[in-house]
Order: C-alpha cells, then structure tokens, then sequence
RNA sequence: GCCGCAAUAGCUCAGUUGGCUAGAGCAGCUGAUUUGUAAUCAGCAGGCCCGGGGUUCGAGUCCUCGUUGCGGCACCA
C-alpha cells in the first residue's frame, strides 16, 4: 500500500495529472522514476504520538504505560508505523459498529494487511455490498464519542471464561500459545486482541470500507466461510482520497475492459472457461513481442526448438508430473495409451537434448520455444487473462556443467533487466534457497546457490532471501516486477534444476572421456505472454508505446481524392514493419480522427490538398500530444526510429 | 473447489409488485452530405432475455439444476 501512496505522491510532484481529461486521454507516466523511497505524508496538525518503538515493535501507549517501557515515538501520521495502529483500530471500529448493528455478530480475527485491513465475521443475516455504507455511517457516529481505548490483561482461562458462547473467539484463542491474553475496550465495546492501538476511535475519522467477500475461518477450506469486509484508514484526507482515487484508477486500466475496448481478445462461455481467444489486434501485439524475443534469444544464442502438445503418460511418469503435477492436467486415450497434454515443456526439450550424444564442447545448449501449456486452475483461480488455462510460455531450458552456471544466471538475469527496462517496470528479485525437502547433494545446492547469489551481487542488484523456499529440485530466483501504478507481479523465473537430468539420465561426455550430468536451468522471462499482455495492459493503461501497439499509424484522408496517397504510405508503412489503419468511412473528418483517437493509436495522420501537393504528412502525435507536419520521408523515418527504439 | 453477487442486441445498459408485438445509446447497413484535427443528418436492420427443468391462465422477472462471469477465500507463483 505504502507504495501506491508514494507513487501517487511522486505523481502529483511531478507535475503529472493522473485523470483522464475531456476526451478520455491518459497521457503516458514516467515509468523509470517509481524506485520507492520513504517518503512518508506528514501533516503538522496530525502530529500527537499513537505508540512507540520498542525494539522494532511497534507499542501502543496502553501497554507502554502498563509496562513502563519507553522508545522512539511514533506519530499520528501516514509512515508505515502509524497506519498499522490505525487500520488496526478501525478494524475494530468497523467491528463496534457491526456488533451494534446485528447484536449476534460473532468475530474471528481482524489484522492489517498490505491493501489496509479486514476484518472476519459471523452475522445471522446476510450483508451484502449496500451494507458497506450504513456500517460505514455507524462507524462515524461511534469515531465521533471519541472513546478511548482502554487495555487489560486477563487470564487464557478467564478469556475461555468470557467469550464461552463465541465459538469464533474460542477458535482464535486456540491458536494462541500465551497464559495471558490481552482486551481491548472502546464505550461498551471488548475485542480479544494483542493490538497496537490508538489510544481513541477519535482519530478515526478518514477511513473507507471497500470490499466484502467471504473466507475461510483461519484460511483452511474444510472449515466454514466468514464473512470479511475490507476497509482501508488514513491520517489525512488527502491521502484517503488519492488512494480511493488510485483504486479508480486501476479499474480504468483493467485488462479486460481494455482489452474489449481495444479489441485485444476475448472469452466464450461456448468456448470454455479459461481459454483466450486473441482477435486481430491483440494478435498483432503479440506477434510483435515474439517476433523482438525471437530476435533477441537468437542474439544470445538459444535455439528454436518445439515439443508436441501432447506426450505419453509414462513420460509425465518419469519427470514426476503424473505424481506431482496429475491434478493439474489434462489426460486422454489414443487407442490403448495414455497421453498427457503438457503442462510445461522441460520434458519436450529434454527429448531435444537426448537425441544426439552430448559433448562438455557442446554446453551450453539452449533451447528455446514458445511454449503452448494447458493446466487446470479451478473456476475461481481464473482471471481474465492472468490466470488462465491455456497459455504460451517464453519458455527456455539451459542445459550446462556445474561450473557454467554462474556464469548462465548472470546472462539470464541480464537478459530480464534488458526487457523489463525496456517496458519501463522496475524489479526486485527473490532467491529462494533449499527447502527441507530436497534431492541432490548438498555440494551442488551450495554451489548453485552461491552462483545465485553471485550472479546478483555482481550485478548490484538487491535481492531478498527467501530461505527454503525453492524448488525440491533446485533453488531458484524470482523477478518481480512493479508496474506503472505500484502493484507487483511475478513475471521471470530462473530455477536450477539437478532432478530431471537424473531422472531422465541425461549426460554428456567430459574432458577425461566420462560420463557427467548436465544441470538444467528452467527459466522463463515474461512468464506467459497471456499474463505479461495483461500486465503490460495494465501499466500503459491501453497506450501501447509504438514498438508493441497493434496499430502504429492511423491515416485519416480528409476526403476520397486523397485516398490514394493513403493507400500509398500505408504500402511504405507496411514495408519497414507498421500497422496501420485507413480510416476513410464517409463519416465527418472530426469523427473519424475521434474513432481513431479513442483506439488508442500512437500516430494519427491526416492528409489533404496540402499534404498530397507537398508530399507531406500532417501528424497528430497521440504520446506528446503535439500536431506537426512533416515530410513523407522524414515521418517514414520517423516510425522507423521509434520501432527500433527498442531491441532487448 | 468454497461463500456471495450477476448474466437482456456485436458493445454498454433500461425493463415497476409476474401481464399487450422487450427498449435506449454506441457499433452495423442504406441514403443524403465530401468534410482541415475528438461524435453531420435521416432511415433500416439487429434479441432461443446464458442453457435445461419446474411453478403459473401467463415468466426476461419466481423456484431448481447447470454453464459462464464478477468480488474475495483457497490454490498457483
């Protein structure tokens, strides 16, 4: 969340104005300036102390005064700090006002997350969205007693005691290990709860309840289903209302109402849930990332290769993906043998690796294919185009010695920072070390992990460790991008792998005459193209920059006598690689440049007498939102230049 | 998979407590107009109201099963 603040934040400093003006027009962000910082939004007249640091924990004044500790102050402002005290305590305000409002109300737990905080419950009746506001409403009126906030301290067997007819409560309490559990009191209000918070629901005064759903008690899907509202609270109402404003915002950029608009793809009730369908223009996008990906594997040395959509059961027997991975995919009988449609493709390339004897002069070998999976997520898991169940992977496996893979990584990771600059994301990478369960000698998990770790450090790239969270077969470094409105997404990949070459005995013939084996690194950079497309949706908000747009040049002749000097610079558009559309329906000059304005092409041009006499273009530059005229020749460049501006 | 909500024209949406041939805007088609930078005018056409079953004299509307979508949870990463 904090990093949504600040990136509204940098916005505003910068000048850039974040809503969409009279026609609908988004202008581009600056992409390259969202590192995150610390900024944190003070305001002078907030400024009273909530709670204190003590040994990096953050202490609320009541328990500080029960227990006679003191630390650094926190403030009542927007740092991280402050806002965890406040979303906590409106969590329990927005409980308050619940139990007022249906007496039964039974409450499980109620914690503060990353988008603010929720809260879990039981009520008899049903609540649905139009609740939202009447709790909201009692909310306000109980902030405005201004109770305080009062804190004791009483037995785990009297607790039992007290909340003996609140099952939820009892549940909660199980899960404490503690002989003592601290309360919480607001006016006739108590909530089992170990806090941080405020010392009054008084400073509570700019908060917002924003989504109700249901979930599992204690997230486990064999027990019952609470209802959670989520809400969010801020210091100010500045910040409340840039972030209300930033939640507006990435519901304008949704993929799926963009890609509607835009006519980027679409799905079928008659087709299947799950399965994109791509219409012309997203295909043109996508055509476009491939055909710049191909380019750049080759550049560095991979090999197209291409396994079949289908391979024998007992093939998945022996990767491990019919033990593993069966629930996910999908199996079918040709005559009497089992087939499995595949869900990755290392088992493909595996085979590619198989068919001639491999020499160490031969390794590194590369293989590379866009790949077509199909895995069955469940009907809820699905989401537009981020989560679906037939998808293409920018899948490459690196099969290589030990000693090579250091030198593997640094390439690869090299590789995701070229592209993901390219689109303007930063990124942060997560290495992921041995988990308990393991194969494969210690020695080579350490040398692999190191090669990790020296990859990243030689590059100067942070990296957060995630201990024992890779792969049974290897570790592995994560590349999470954060896009144009400050949410993080996991793209990239790079996983070494040491059980499917002893799996499937692969080797190669070693200096000395003996048989070694090689190392696999799975790596995949965009993920998906299906879920990079929406990502990349999302944070240019539909205004493609012209190396990717399924549409480079919009040519608007004002009238038919110049339609053939249209036609003419479409056939030159065409030749050095752009899309471009003639729009000469009889429709006025005005809507037709409108038509193509809310399609969202880069380069809008309009020819008339003018133009076609001075053999000239007359452009309207959607980006810089200028309109210049140029010469035929200088504008045909001028495309050019802009799709070679980018090359990974 | 679970909880809740929804599905009406290619798209976005109206459609009263069940009651005449289901409406609008955009897009499409036809005609007029031939335009110098964000909607020219007129006309026409377009619907198994998601699918199956039921209640009813009568269902877009109520019930039920299913499909698909949406918001979460769980899953995945």
């Amino acid at each position: 969340m904090g990093t949504i603040i600040r990136f509204l934040e940098d916005c505003f400093k910068r000048g850039n104005d974040f809503s969409l003006d009279s026609h609908g027009y988004l202008p581009p962000l600056e992409y390259s300036s969202l590192a995150p910082h610390s900024t944190c939004n003070r305001n002078d007249s907030l400024m009273d102390q909530i709670a204190i640091k003590h040994n990096d924990a953050i202490v609320d004044l009541q328990t500080a005064h029960a227990q006679g500790i003191s630390g650094e102050p926190i403030l009542f402002d927007n740092s991280p700090a402050a806002l965890e005290v406040l979303r906590h305590s409106t969590a329990h305000l927005m409980a308050q006002a619940i139990k007022n409002l249906y007496t039964n109300a039974k409450f499980f737990v109620g914690p503060v997350v990353k988008e603010g905080f929720y809260y879990d419950f039981k009520v008899d009746e049903s609540i649905g969205e139009e609740d939202l506001k009447k709790i909201e409403t009692e909310m306000t009126r109980l902030a405005k007693l201004k109770s305080p906030i009062e804190r004791y301290e009483i037995s785990m067997e009297e607790a039992k005691c007290k909340f003996a007819d609140d099952e939820l409560k009892l549940a909660v309490m199980e899960r404490i290990p503690s002989e003592t559990v601290s309360i919480y009191r607001q006016g006739d209000f108590e909530d089992l709860c170990r806090g941080p918070h405020l010392p009054s629901i008084g400073d509570i005064r700019h908060f917002k309840l924003t989504k109700i759903a249901g979930a599992y008690l204690g997230g486990d899907s064999s027990k019952e289903m609470l209802t959670r509202i989520y809400g969010i609270a801020f210091a100010d109402k500045e910040s409340l209302r840039l972030h209300l404003e930033m939640l507006a915002e990435a519901e304008k950029r949704d993929h799926r109402k963009i890609g509607n608009e835009m006519k980027l793809f679409t799905f079928r009730e008659e087709v299947g849930a799950g399965f994109p369908i791509w219409l012309p223009a997203g295909s043109r996008l996508r055509s476009r990332l491939e055909q710049l990906l191909f380019k750049a594997h080759r550049k560095r040395g991979y090999e197209p290769v291409r396994g079949p959509e289908m391979l024998r059961a007992d093939l998945w027997k022996v990767s491990g993906h019919y033990q593993n991975y069966g629930e996910n995919m999908y199996f079918t009988h040709i005559d009497e043998l089992e087939f499995g449609v595949k869900p990755m493709n290392c088992v493909g390339h595996i085979k590619v690796y198989e068919q001639d004897l491999r020499s160490y002069r031969d390794l590194p070998l590369k293989f590379f294919e866009y790949g077509v999976v199909h895995r069955h997520e469940m009907t809820g898991a699905l989401h537009g185009l981020f989560r679906v169940r037939e998808f293409t992977q920018d899948d490459a496996h690196i099969f290589c010695t030990p000693d090579q893979i250091e030198a593997q990584i640094i390439e690869v990771i090299d590789f995701v920072d070229r592209i993901m600059r390219s689109f303007g994301f930063s990124y942060k990478m997560m290495l992921s070390t041995k988990p308990e369960k393991a194969v494969g000698d210690d020695s080579v998990w350490e040398t692999a992990t190191n090669a990790l770790r020296t990859a990243m450090e030689r590059h100067n790239l942070a990296y957060d460790v995630d201990e024992g969270g890779g792969a049974f077969y290897g570790p592995k470094i994560d590349i999470k991008i954060t896009d144009a409105i400050g949410r993080e997404w996991q793209c990239g990949t790079v996983q070494l792998d040491f059980n499917l070459p002893a799996r499937f005995e692969l080797g190669y013939t070693a200096e000395g005459n003996e048989k070694l084996q090689p190392v696999m690194i799975h790596r995949a950079i965009l993920g998906s193209f299906e879920r990079f497309i929406g990502i990349l949706t999302e944070h240019y908000a539909g205004e493609f920059p012209m190396f990717v747009a399924p549409t480079q040049v919009a040519i608007v002749p004002i009238a038919p006598s110049h339609e053939a000097y249209a036609k003419e610079l479409s056939d030159k558009l065409m030749d050095i690689g752009a899309d471009c559309e003639v729009f000469d329906k009889n429709e006025s000059l005005n809507k037709r440049i409108r038509t193509a304005e809310k399609g969202r092409v880069p380069m809008i041009i309009v020819l008339g007498d003018e133009e076609v006499n001075a053999r000239s273009v007359a452009v309207r530059d959607r980006r810089k939102r200028e309109q210049y005229n140029l010469g035929e020749a200088e504008f045909i460049a001028l495309i050019q230049q802009q799709l070679n501006e980018v090359h990974f």
